[in-house]
DNA sequence: AGCTTGACTTTGGGATCCCAAAATAGCCCA
DNA sequence: TGGGCTATTTTGGGATCCCAAAGTCAAGCT
């Protein structure tokens, strides 16, 4: 059983980045307990948690305002993550330790590619996409040997599309199967991504593993402005509902 | 004034830098009331903040356990700030608002520069080379246009070294005159890269700001490895008597 | 009418209390 | 004597209470 305030922090993030509450907005403790029937004591760890994730700030005076993030800001920070993991790629190659995760690796590059190759979008595939790719993602940063690579990003975790392994689906392209052929063939660019990394790493080919997770990366990040172009008005709403 | 709760976990935070409690040592909540004379409303704060810090965990069962960070920790959150740090230099030279923050970098390199051309390393000095040093650091965080670069930086800027801006001095180097020449020495060679630096954003030349922001970064760990090289039992307290 | 000042209200920080879960220790039975 | 079960104590989560500081409003003064 998780406790009052760590439920009651995932509520209040939730609410904010859904944009239930305006950009810079002052909410109160008291208001808070009214509106989840808890007392001050939970509600006021819940804050804190919040303050330190950057979601609310505490100002001047009193109360917390909100930050709501933007799509820009999730673009920002998955950029952030992305350099955070090309760190990892090359540390990963460099240390001694790296045989350890080999393993995982390659069968998440393997499962990813049976994945592929039955041709099918939907729901399950997805939920299987994303256990691998989290697990190949996992791999790098655990296996890099720099333990604050993986701090950091859990630090930004909490933001929608950056879950380590989060992916990327364009939920429009069961629409047609001319979309959902792209929708395939940019993931097997991806996975064929995964192998070039996992070879570099497995050659202590540092330079190589950097800079093949950096393209890696970037995949994401020109994805999501595809949408954006696509709908000048997208929202963090409908990144969520594009996310794995 | 500063919350009773801030000031705890600033004193509890550096109880256990300086390594008052043993490493993985479990602290109660009571047990700190009595300790430090208050409640436990800001101890329970105080110690989700420190939580959230990486500081101390939550693991299975009750009560929190200590995670004194190591001279390796703190080497391996430098890499990750000076990474992070190359991003932003990559970023800043890239941004079109560079402009705004380039006269302040410009005078933060012409302030160090005199501060070493008088030729002594002391106090007063290390003080103004540290907020000279500072400013030009947070110029490119700040002007980089990606709020999270910043962000993710003053996660880990808790622990020794890592406020933004730090700098290394041997403090054993006003013993003799050839090694105070070799202090400047190196301090030099770091204000010329800020110069590469600042000339590379301000020309747009993205691929070379961040390679020189990433050699300035591997200077400050070779330079803490010549630490241990010289003394293998170097401490964390050593390093904060080195830092600025 | 506008400004100032003082009373009242709101709100957040801190202390204390209560309770349930967990750790511990003691006890009983095989 | 050892293993498992229960009783006791410890500890942390949640609620409530108190107080001081900040905000607000209104009345009085200029």
């Amino acid at each position: 059983m998780e406790s009052i305030d760590t439920q009651l922090a995932a509520q209040i993030r939730n609410d904010i980045i859904l944009g239930t509450y305006a950009e810079g907005e002052r909410l109160s403790e008291t208001r808070l307990c009214e509106t989840h029937n808890v007392s001050r004591t939970p509600v006021r760890l819940a804050l804190r948690t919040l303050e330190s994730e950057g979601i609310i700030s505490r100002g001047e005076g009193r109360g917390y305002t909100v930050q709501t993030p933007s799509v820009s800001d999730i673009l920002q920070a998955v950029q952030v993550r992305g350099h955070l993991e090309s760190l990892a790629a090359r540390l990963m190659a460099q240390s001694p330790e790296r045989e350890k995760y080999l393993p995982d690796m390659a069968k998440a590059i393997t499962t990813i590619e049976q994945l592929l190759d039955k041709g099918v979008i939907d729901e399950p595939m997805i939920h299987k996409m994303h256990t691998a790719n989290k697990a190949f993602h996992s791999c790098i940063l655990d296996g890099c040997g720099n333990d604050y690579v993986g701090f950091t990003c859990q630090q930004i975790s909490h933001l929608p599309m950056l879950a380590i392994g989060s992916m990327v689906f364009d939920r429009s392209l069961s629409d047609s199967p001319e979309r959902m052929e792209r929708g395939l063939f940019r993931l097997r660019i991806g996975n064929a991504q995964h192998q070039v990394i996992y070879d570099a790493i497995k050659n202590g080919n540092s330079v190589r593993a950097e800079a093949m997770m950096r393209e890696h990366a970037h995949i994401m990040i020109e994805y999501i402005q595809t949408f954006e172009k696509r709908d000048a008005r997208l929202t963090v709403t409908d990144l969520i509902a594009y996310s794995a």
